[in-house]
DNA sequence: TCAAACAAGTTTGCGGTATAAACTAGTCTG
DNA sequence: CAGACTAGTTTATACCGCAAACTTGTTTGA
């Protein structure tokens, strides 16, 4: 019940699955340089959100450029929904574990 | 400004300092039963957390039986407070990366 | 024309870390 | 006094985030 899901967890992908649940697709650069992120990082993250299942890829060639899109799958956004929901009870457990008077 | 603390955002540090949030003080076993961890994994979370300046450890003796309690610091509350700030930051992270209609 | 610079990512190596199993130091019980 | 119990701590392992180096192809300039 106050379980995170790891894969979303992670500061820069929490931060990854904000960004993309604001937009229908976002771009390489896009979020590179939203998130300032370096290239690697940001693909490794994007590589790991795709093997969830939470982020779509779509690769094209714009002219002779190759040109990356990503957006969440609905499974992203569920699992993102529910894991602020897992956030929300986390915070009021201190409420729910303060011994009574 | 988006910048997790990783001290307290890894999944179960959170939920001790939630806890410790709520009371005084708790003692190991209290924290082992209410989490469900080992005492191993609860151990070396709570030396993290001691290192951070997060938590004070209280070592007594109840007649020969040795006890450990633990606290948050202030530092450990200003600190909690300032990451759930920050992960409400993040939470608004969607409506402000929205790009224009 | 062909080398150097650039574009858009991907792969690799390193340092750090969460976790459970094994261990420690001491106490109680039969 | 041997074996079980208490209350933790230390150790070993497997995983993971990150930046640097690499890859594949394109454009520029001399």
């Amino acid at each position: 019940m106050t379980d995170l899901d790891r894969i979303i967890h992670e500061p820069v992908r929490l931060r990854i699955m904000m960004v993309l649940s604001g937009v229908d697709l976002a771009d390489f650069k896009f979020l590179l340089s939203t998130l300032s992120l370096t290239k690697g990082n940001l693909s490794s993250h994007m590589d790991k959100l795709e093997r969830a299942g939470y982020v779509e890829v779509r690769k094209v060639f714009n002219g002779k450029i190759p040109h990356t899109d990503y957006g969440l799958t609905k499974a992203g956004r569920r699992a993102l929904t529910k894991h602020w929901l897992t956030l929300d009870k986390i915070r009021a457990l201190d409420a729910s574990t303060r011994k009574p008077d």
